[in-house]
DNA sequence: GGCTATCTCTGACACGTTGTCTAAGCTACC
DNA sequence: GGTAGCTTAGACAACGTGTCAGAGATAGCC
């Protein structure tokens, strides 16, 4: 361990990096698709001891947070190349739906209990970035006429991200097909939103 | 032990319906309130042993089942009371909307991950009833109109839960006052449902 | 190339919770 | 009053998380 906190106590191993990447690594994709999987599967995973996983992230709660964070990063740079910027906020809005739709089916640890349950507080400073970048569109869209003004930016965020579960939820349901959810999906946002259909 | 079933052994003494009774009591109060209380706790509140618990509910997990189920069926006995069948569908969506959202306030398990991770299946055969309620006055609005048809019934329903979710989350976390958050939620629901704003 | 701090592994254990079992004692009920 | 049924006390196994100590490997600096 180091001395305190500033003081560099020599310095970090190369191999220490990349078990810390290996365990990151296998982590999404174990926990990412099976969020109850065990610390000794991502251990095994990533070719790696149990103990070794803790000596990176000191328990499980933070190996998810990384995790989260991880995907996190992965939603932010997928947001970027598809601009939430340019052309209507409706666009954008279905352009952003897209992309977290995306995201949700590829990492069901995303509509996880575990998840939602690390409390509002700790999961909003979490996607911080993701729902930033929604709420930016929404403010742009209601000044701009596009969407409706009356429903707060903040409210709109939450029910659009309660639909996104929604919508995952069927489809994880098998009761109807991806494509038909994703397009009842944006219908619903658009409506709650108040934007014309485009 | 039961001989065969259909074969019965002598009687049910009525103190194990009485521990029975106070064991689903307690666990209502507890869990309801408390998702994530202990076995034990419940056990105590009852005035039981926890082994007593274990010999009416199996695992906690039927014993979370049982009180799911007792809840629905407060909420049945609301609703019924508020009457799904009379005014227009979309009165009746928002003494819907009252009725659950009160459920919802007094009974934070609903809100809990461990409810919801029932998964779909199960979760669903739970509150059928309930959402069955639902699903009729849906259709019931949309033949008379007063609803857009384009969106599944089924799909609706699904919306209304997740941003019924949404919005205890949003009061849970303090953003926002209960009747704020209630407004929005009616509002949205409506929205999404295409009705006009009553 | 060697020295040393750092890292991983092995093997063990504490802890909390769930669920099971047994033996003893109490109690409703015929 | 006898007996089947119920509750209790007191264990214990199973399982997952998290911790600790020591032995062996290895990266990095001289």
């Amino acid at each position: 361990m180091s001395e305190i906190a500033g003081r560099r106590s020599r310095r970090r191993r190369s191999d220490a990096e990349r078990s810390a990447a290996a365990v990151l690594d296998a982590a999404v994709q174990v926990l990412g698709r099976q969020p109850d999987a065990k610390v000794e599967q991502v251990a095994a995973t990533a070719g790696v001891t149990r103990q070794t996983v803790y000596a990176h992230y000191p328990s499980r709660t933070l190996l998810v947070a990384a995790v989260v964070d991880h995907i996190t990063a992965e939603a932010v740079a997928a947001l970027d190349v598809a601009d939430m910027e340019s052309g209507t906020a409706t666009e954008a809005l279905l352009r952003w739906l897209d992309v977290t739709w995306r995201l949700f089916d590829r990492y069901p640890l995303l509509l996880h209990p575990s998840v939602a349950a690390a409390g509002p507080a700790e999961s909003d400073r979490r996607h911080a970035a993701v729902v930033e970048r929604l709420e930016k569109l929404i403010r742009r869209g209601q000044a701009a006429g596009e969407f409706d003004g009356t429903l707060s930016p903040a409210w709109l965020v939450s029910a659009t991200i309660a639909l996104g579960h929604a919508a995952g939820g069927e489809v994880a349901a098998g009761r109807v097909t991806t494509e038909q959810t994703a397009a009842a999906l944006r219908h619903s946002v658009l409506r709650v939103y108040g934007a014309r259909e485009p």
